[in-house]
RNA sequence: CAUGAGCAU
């Protein structure tokens, strides 16, 4: 923003580029208020917006759960005669799916189809995420479904969600059968998709399981990143195990992670709860001398 | 110049 301020000192005029790319920094900021000014500032400049600043604007109340301004943007694209694309549906789909309006959410993917939108995997995925957010594995499963039928392969992001979704309602056995057709379809499982297995298989009490699933991660050259140590050390703080947990707070470092406040929130907590509150009160004291505030 | 995924209480 300081660029532009330069910009515009020294003469030059802003384009629909300029516009764009701030006010898509402005809404992965959080900061759409900002990125709605801007846009109103283009007439000034005799510029108007297009599809891919009202786009992207579309994508920045969908994060904030907007959807108010999201329908109100779609309303000012239609009055300016701006058609919006699969990419600005793909976002209010996505926008309605994180509030739970799957309803609407299936519509409007059923009518993108019908229109002739060529979806991909995005289009699904968010729409697969939603379902299991409200709790419908049933609706889960069959546009899983759906998308293949239509022709349409899930990728590595698609799985991540259908794995995380299932282990969240106790379909470990579902989730790792599709782990397995991942390798089958020739796709390689990242952190996304080991971290919701770990996590899920120490909800269930299988903490052997889970440390087996970041082994195997490891020996399959993925390497286990912070999250998925954080699930495995959550899960092993809850059972009381906190000898294991130390020792993969300590294989964390060794590969060179450094423990946030999740981690330390789970150390913490199982120490707390195993009745050991100096080692509690180290952890603590510890996070705290790294930095790291307490929430 | 614009879209999708995982961690504690």
């Amino acid at each position: 923003f300081g660029f532009k301020k330069e910009m515009m000192e020294k003469g030059l005029v802003p384009d629909v580029f300029t516009y764009g790319t701030l006010v898509n920094g402005l809404c992965k900021g959080r900061r759409t208020k900002e990125a709605k000014e801007l846009v109103g500032e283009m007439a000034q400049w005799g510029l108007s917006p297009g599809v891919v600043v009202y786009t992207a604007l579309v994508d920045g109340f969908t994060r904030e759960g907007k959807m108010e301004e999201v329908f109100e943007t779609m309303r000012e694209m239609e009055a300016s005669g701006v058609q919006p694309n699969k990419l600005t549906y793909d976002n209010v789909i996505r926008g309605l799916s994180k509030m739970g309006r799957m309803e609407k959410a299936c519509d409007l993917l059923k009518w993108m189809i019908k229109m002739g939108h060529m979806l991909d995997a995005t289009s699904y995925t968010s729409l697969i995420e939603g379902h299991f957010k409200v709790g419908n594995k049933e609706q889960a499963l069959h546009w899983f479904g759906e998308m293949k039928n239509n022709g349409v392969s899930p990728d590595v992001y698609t799985y991540s969600v259908m794995i995380n979704g299932l282990c969240h309602c106790g379909g470990f056995k579902q989730a790792e059968h599709l782990l397995e057709e991942m390798f089958a379809e020739g796709l390689k499982p990242n952190e996304f998709v080991y971290s919701p297995l770990i996590a899920g298989h120490c909800r269930d009490g299988n903490v052997l399981l889970a440390c087996e699933t970041l082994d195997n991660m490891t020996k399959r050259d993925v390497f286990p990143d912070l999250h998925c140590y954080n699930s495995l050390i959550n899960g092993l703080s809850k059972l009381g195990k906190m000898e294991e947990a130390t020792k993969y707070l300590a294989q964390l470092q060794n590969r060179g992670h450094s423990p946030n406040e999740f981690t330390y929130g789970s150390l913490i907590h199982g120490y707390s709860k195993a009745g050991d509150m100096e080692k509690a009160e180290l952890f603590f004291q510890e996070m705290l001398s790294r930095g790291i505030k307490p929430n």
